[in-house]
DNA sequence: GCGTTAATTCACCAAACAGTTAAATTACTC
DNA sequence: GAGTAATTTAACTGTTTGGTGAATTAACGC
């Protein structure tokens, strides 16, 4: 005789029906599978699995599997973009404001290694995505712009050199932080010592600021 | 009446043996595919399909997707530190010997973009493959140890600041150049100005050897 | 020409994959 | 409290995936 078919047991509650939160965590969630996973690695139903949430809805609010790779690249986009806003460099002294703009690159890399790897998947896919996305476009780093300022300000002081080009600066400061701390493990492998450690992170921002700082400041 | 099935005509003679030739053709192939794809993304079919080889000829000669990565990995590595010997940065006056090899990490990103994405892809899955490779941790570059004595020389001529740490300096040569050209694409939309144009390219070279050697050279 | 070995092909999984169907359940409005 | 739209679900589909067992064929020494 089979087994009698036993109707499952509810034993947790009706969930309650909450479409932002639904949105938010598999917001979360896919940023986290898409970071661990790249964009060809993950899969649709481990973000639903870490949402908590049943697959289909994924696909009802956001249309595919790409839609939701944009979404989540916008809204880390958003995120940063809000960190640097909140550092007003245009209050402070020149060198000061290039020195803390390296700091915070360096920490908000350290803090959310789930952006490096985002870019990544986003270059590895000429950056279709973003192509795609007014929203991420009409947003143009303002931070040029304030860097700009503030080279011009530490230039008419007689301190900085002239002639640096903002955005030449900020994708050196950028590509210091960020190849160290996304090639980490290739990197650590090859030259045979941790590049994680306490110290070693603290000589590696100690280091960059003096090449930063070194250029700009006119000797 | 159903179409009588026909027997598949032979055009093509018969394949001549070389398990050499089929090797590498399978190595390039899934350095190509990964590349394009990254680990995750690409597609073993796919690997068989550009090598122009039956797909069970992979397995024989690599026994999984994960050994094939690793072996174009080892190849990649191999392939840039013949590139570097040949420089020959040790016969060189320091200062010029700095500015080549920033020049040449530059240039050889710039023609092995291949490189860069394999690289990334590694990295996201935590250096699993390089770690298990034994063959890629012996030849634990040899660079390093050449720039630390071209650092020494320049120090001791006094033309040089001393106590450089030669693997920071080196991460920040290959991290200015690697983060702008591997991230083209998305600093490309967000800056809203092609990177890539010659003229663009000249100046970030010519940026990065300022940057480089003010931070050197003894001011 | 013959036999052995190494290189290559063929035919086939079982699991995983992105995406869908159709229906059920709940919140909200009037 | 009925009607409606928003939200959630289980079950399913057609295809693709990395990987395999066994047969087949070319090359080479003898």
């Amino acid at each position: 005789m089979p087994t009698p078919k036993t109707k499952p047991v509810k034993t947790a509650e009706p969930r309650s029906r909450d479409a932002d939160r639904s949105q938010l965590a598999i917001l979360l969630a896919a940023r986290d599978e898409f970071a661990q996973h790249g964009l060809g690695g993950a899969r649709v139903d481990r973000i639903a699995e870490r949402a908590d949430v049943n697959k289909r809805l994924i696909y009802y609010y956001f249309k595919s599997k790409d839609e939701l790779f944009l979404a989540v690249l916008e809204n880390a986009y958003a995120d940063i973009r809000e960190a640097e806003t909140k550092l007003h460099l245009r209050d402070m002294p020149p060198a000061q404001a290039i020195r803390r703009l390296t700091e915070f690159t360096w920490e908000y890399y350290l803090e959310h290694p789930e952006f490096l790897t985002l870019l990544n998947s986003e270059n590895l896919h000429q950056g279709r995505h973003l192509a795609m996305s007014s929203r991420a476009r009409e947003t143009n780093s303002p931070l040029i712009e304030t860097l700009a300022e503030i080279l011009e300000r530490g230039r008419a002081e007689g301190l900085f050199r002239g002639g640096i080009d903002p955005v030449q600066l900020y994708v050196s400061i950028a590509g210091m932080s960020y190849f160290y701390l996304s090639n980490n493990h290739t990197l650590s492998a090859i030259f045979g010592r941790d590049l994680m450690t306490p110290k070693a992170r603290h000589e590696r921002l100690s280091h960059m600021c003096d090449v930063i700082l070194g250029y700009v400041l006119r000797s």
